[in-house]
DNA sequence: GTCTATAATGAGATAGAC
DNA sequence: GTCTATCTCATTATAGAC
């Protein structure tokens, strides 16, 4: 069995995910885990710091694999690297990590759920983790779109966050015929699926004046 | 003022906003309203039932709107509606009723919020405001793309939420250097852009396996 | 490091006067 | 319909034994 430390992680990974940080107590954290209220607080120190911990175990290798990515494109040639190319670069980290992971949907919910739950210091956790990345592939967009400005770029380059978070967060909810599942079962087959859709997203023409 | 109840769906509209849900005591919530603890339960019940009540306020119209708009567009001609078309018109009451209420990005933080934090009997909710919108406009999108398979325009419907979903959720936070905002100011760019975005994502060719 | 027991707080819900 | 006061329960956090 692994140590109580990690039991923490892992337990608090999955409930956070099934129902939510705030709905989550660090009783049933702990229930779940075999430890006991106190462990929480000699290891993490608070609830949040537990969330932060939870949070950016799993986060801080997914970025760090896009930098990764992204620094190969930015080196491998004189020419920027492409549209399609940065989009798999951000993508496929995300991607790939949910399915090797042994949580599955799970953690993929998890994660949506704090983009959006999180009011005031989760909020700020994720504006961290997320700042030097954001900041590379928006850099990177523009030379790739240079048709396109800063501001339309940047927007684009959400909806596209918009559209993983939507995709990743559906995972799971399958068995509801009132909401089909969304991605594709080969992990190949989805990355090529958002890729291909976001990428003509943020080649569309917008018309200039509503008729 | 208004009546107690209304100023208790006002309250809570703006605190689940800025804090979540299950973040927001009912205390809280009646604080602001200058009530108390006590109307809560006598108006609704639980306070369960106030977060049915205050998201059926802001939804139902939205969602009657987008049926209307699309049996209009059904009714108009022989032709099936084309793509552009219903994206405007499930998109356009969303936007235009964020815009119209005092509350404006508020309110969108609220429904996003409400779409993931929701675990159980919230998530049935949101579920069952949907469920009918959901399949009118599949049926619909199904028509204008018969080279799609159901399971793909079902697919590409949802990211195109997921896109006006971010969007519309993002609002607000303008003043953060490191999140750029997102939407255009003026409503009918931000019906453009949106719609243009995802109708190109709509009508992606995905290759056929990766190389 | 781990645990039991308990403190301290805040939550949703309710009774009953007005 | 509205309000104060209170009940009951669950939560985070901590003290202190081992």
């Amino acid at each position: 069995m692994a140590d109580t430390k990690t039991r923490i992680l892992d337990s608090a990974e999955v409930l956070f995910a099934e129902r939510g940080v705030e709905a989550t107590s660090l009783r049933a954290v702990t229930t779940n885990a075999e430890s006991n209220l106190a462990a929480v607080h000699y290891h993490f120190g608070s609830k949040e710091a537990l969330i932060a911990a939870v949070v950016g175990r799993r986060l801080r290798p997914v970025n760090e694999e896009r930098l990764r990515e992204l620094k190969k494109l930015n080196e491998k040639s004189s020419k920027p690297a492409s549209l399609e190319e940065l989009l798999e670069a951000y993508f496929k980290p995300a991607i790939s990590t949910l399915d090797n992971s042994e949580q599955g949907s799970l953690l993929a919910k998890m994660m949506s759920r704090l983009f959006w739950e999180s009011g005031g210091e989760t909020r700020q956790l994720i504006v961290e983790q997320f700042s030097e990345v954001w900041e590379g592939f928006i850099r990177a967009l523009r030379k790739a779109l240079p048709e396109l400005s800063t501001r339309q770029v940047i927007s684009r380059f959400h909806f596209g966050i918009g559209v993983l978070i939507h995709a990743l967060s559906q995972r799971g909810y399958e068995e509801d015929p009132k909401m089909p599942s969304i991605l594709e079962k080969d992990p190949e087959r989805q990355l090529a699926v958002l890729v291909a859709f976001v990428a003509a997203g943020f080649r569309a023409q917008v018309p200039e004046r509503k008729k």
